[in-house]
DNA sequence: AAGAAATATATGCTTAGACATATATTTCGA
DNA sequence: TCGAAATATATGTCTAAGCATATATTTCTT
């Protein structure tokens, strides 16, 4: 229904792009379409822009190729095409981004420090204590992607507490007195930190895989867990 | 045909994203109908995600609303909707760029530290470190543009040799069988030091005016001046 | 409150995408 | 050169998008 050659030019370019990117995955078309449910022969028509595809087709498409779909500005449409062909194009952040994952390397290496001190009275809390540096350095390694930088910055505030918490336990480590709500006080400390963790973690996997996997951001899973904890 | 709810969710985010482009332009449905030749009850659907739109009719309806439809490495999503909410170009950064900020800060801390220990024995070298040090924090602080970055990075490593020195030297002070080598050696460092911390001010000041300002790269500036040194 | 404008929903017809299957043609690798 | 793999094209069936038209419902403005 496309009524003039600009907008052939547009069809056009798509089924290139689609070809494009899935040449460049090694893929063929019978893989391709045995990966979203479409004959091979459909895909060749899509290909060859032969056929008027329907969103939900091309959706499929891009999402197994990897790549999105985006409806964008007409004045931003320069930038983007700018940011595919540059050469570092995977390599651009926003100071947000930026800014997040230095707060992960800082929040790293005060874990790191941490975790040295409990190595010898508390090996599992020094394991944990491993693992959220892990996670953090990390997740930090392959920056965090815009949508989970408000997330991070939350789970970052929220380990303040039971980190600051840790370091006066660790000082009051050789006063007797205190045994008993030591042990305890550093096992609430170490419960609260494990779902944070777990959700780094989580983050770092959906950042390493394309930031788009995980489809839910209304319940975290780290609060699912805290619930689970509390039972 | 779509198989997932993030699919869902993707093609529900499309229909959003016309819905709202529309009603920026100010137009009806009944007007966007007849800008691409569709009924207003099919433009209805088509917002609501009632149906399955096919491509040629939302490349249409993307150029009616000054918009394109885009295939995108998903890597590029955070970027692509960061711009879109109005990040400028100027906030993205290389992975070049960040890399060589953070070496910025870090010679920013040597250089302040070493500054403290020759407040009193040599003022004048101290002042030239405080410039230094307050050159390489301001343009750390808005981060180096990439054509610097190489540039920049070839200042760092040459400022190695003069820093060391400066260190050694200054637990030297004491032995006073070595004062008047000393003292020469001590000219040397700063002199060597003085033309790359006003380069870095030149790059500063350029990166302050927008990146793109000053277009010479071939011979940097502290060259000629050490040249000028000399004579 | 009332009327106009805008949007959502219904009905019906035509055409083409989705999909299955088969086969022709081209490309690739040994 | 030859066979395998990949892609393009053909045929057929079913379902739904595109489009026309009408009407119900909601939203907006006075």
């Amino acid at each position: 229904m496309m009524q003039d050659t600009s907008e052939h030019i547009k069809y056009a370019e798509i089924a290139r792009a689609l070809k494009a990117a899935r040449q460049r995955k090694g893929m063929s078309q019978q893989a391709l379409g045995e990966r979203v449910g479409l004959p091979q022969s459909h895909i060749s028509k899509i290909e060859s822009g032969t056929v008027d595809v329907k969103l939900s087709s091309l959706i499929e498409l891009a999402r197994a190729l990897e790549m999105e779909f985006v409806l964008l500005p007409r004045q931003l449409l320069g930038v983007v095409e700018s940011l595919q062909r540059g050469a570092s194009e995977s390599e651009l952040y926003t100071r947000l981004e930026i800014e997040t994952t230095d707060a992960l390397k800082k929040l790293g290496d005060t874990v790191s420090q941490l975790r040295r001190r409990y190595e010898r009275s508390d090996p599992d809390g020094a394991d944990e204590l491993k693992a959220l540096d892990s996670a953090a350095h990390e997740l930090a390694r392959q920056f965090v992607p815009q949508q989970y930088a408000q997330e991070v910055r939350h789970i970052l505030t929220t380990l303040n507490n039971p980190l600051r918490a840790l370091r006066n336990l660790q000082e009051l480590e050789s006063d007797i007195g205190h045994a008993a709500n030591y042990r305890t006080n550093l096992n609430e400390q170490f419960a609260a930190i494990r779902p944070l963790r777990l959700r780094l973690q989580q983050i770092r996997n959906a950042a390493a895989h394309g930031a788009h996997e995980r489809a839910s951001p209304q319940m975290p899973a780290y609060r699912l867990d805290e619930e689970e904890d509390n039972a």
